[in-house]
DNA sequence: AACGTCGTCAACCGCAGTATT
DNA sequence: TAATACTGCGGTTGACGACGT
């Protein structure tokens, strides 16, 4: 767009004539943006750069606000529930960030993507494949968020090591007080849940579609075709993790809905809030990360080895996955 | 101690869509 | 209806600290 280029331009020529400053925010600024938007509220952030005596644009001022100072920010590490999330969102919208960050109150896009980039990313370039090929969305989906997944519900269980750690972790981060870990709809022990909260086999995808009403998944430009694997394949005895949608689904349900929602995680046809009643959440069976099945996956002749969990999965995470990798593959 | 590399994240840029005049 | 202004999004960059050599 030209007028965006003019203004471009003519904002650069206030940045020669120092009219305008760039790169990281002062004290001084901060404050002055703070107590405007305290006062005045927020938008119209060209008008208030000026009225506040910001010599910043105001896109720099929006930026600053929305990813920096305003209050409901979330601070501090991703915790699994958020990855989980992430990887869900990301697999059915793709780079959709500021979506996907509807649905992680108190986490901005760029955080999201910043996430994605530093840590999904360089796992994909270590297992020397495009984040966007076939064989990573099968790590992700049947290595990483599995066991995720396990890690939230050892987390819920309030047992020891790692999900403990995280727990307290989060605790003191203050992101645990919407009882994430106490899901009022389901015990958080698995292992005591309904048999109807698990699907053995078959086309779970479909099922879980059907279950909530749901077309299927609206899949990004580099997803297509590759939201459901086995299933897709019609491996009826492949482990049951989840499609996309379940994924999702089940965080929502088993990790506590109504804060999710009341948290500002909306959007209900897409993550499956909507007609909770009827839901049937698609927990996994016994096989989720036997590293037995990983052949019939596809991705034993993938360099699996080389997976570099350090930065994702902490030290218990890491034994983990050794023993996983080792093991059968 | 000095240097190089890497990871993280705040900030910027260009573009597109929407609202306003 | 066109022109202009504003807002929001996704991609990219650069500063900076941590870490390894």
């Amino acid at each position: 767009m030209d007028m965006a280029h003019e203004r471009d331009a003519s904002s650069e020529e206030e940045v020669m004539a120092g009219e305008l400053r760039r790169g990281p925010w002062t004290v001084e600024e901060d404050l002055l943006l703070v107590n405007y938007v305290a006062a005045h509220g927020e938008g119209r952030w060209n008008s208030l750069a000026r009225s506040a005596g910001l010599k910043r644009t105001g896109k720099s001022c929006r930026l600053r606000w929305l990813n920096y100072l305003r209050p409901d920010l979330r601070r501090g590490n991703i915790t699994p529930q958020e990855q989980l999330l992430i990887l869900e969102l990301h697999s059915r919208w793709g780079n959709r960030w500021s979506k996907i960050a509807q649905h992680l109150p108190g986490r901005t896009d760029n955080e999201i993507k910043n996430y994605w980039r530093t840590r999904v990313q360089k796992h994909a370039k270590q297992l020397k494949c495009d984040v966007n090929s076939q064989q990573f969305k099968d790590v992700m989906r049947y290595l990483w968020m599995p066991r995720l997944v396990e890690r939230i519900q050892a987390a819920a269980a309030g047992g020891t090591g790692a999900g403990a750690g995280q727990h307290q972790h989060q605790q003191q981060l203050g992101a645990d007080d919407d009882g994430l870990y106490a899901s009022p709809e389901l015990p958080t022990d698995a292992s005591s849940w309904p048999a109807e909260y698990y699907t053995a086999a078959g086309d779970h995808h479909h099922q879980l579609l059907m279950s909530n009403n749901l077309a299927a998944p609206e899949l990004s430009n580099t997803t297509a075709g590759s939201s459901s694997p086995s299933s897709d394949s019609g491996a009826g005895t492949q482990p049951c993790w989840l499609a996309p949608v379940g994924g999702a689904e089940w965080f929502t349900t088993a990790c506590d809905a109504s804060s999710a929602a009341a948290a500002g995680m909306h959007d209900d046809t897409v993550l499956g809030l909507a007609g909770q009643q009827q839901q049937q959440p698609c927990l996994l069976g016994e096989t989720w990360t036997s590293s037995s099945e990983l052949p019939e996956l596809g991705v034993a002749d993938f360099e699996i080895g080389s997976f570099d969990v350090e930065s994702i999965w902490s030290m218990d995470d890491n034994l983990w996955f050794a023993q996983t990798t080792t093991q059968g593959v």
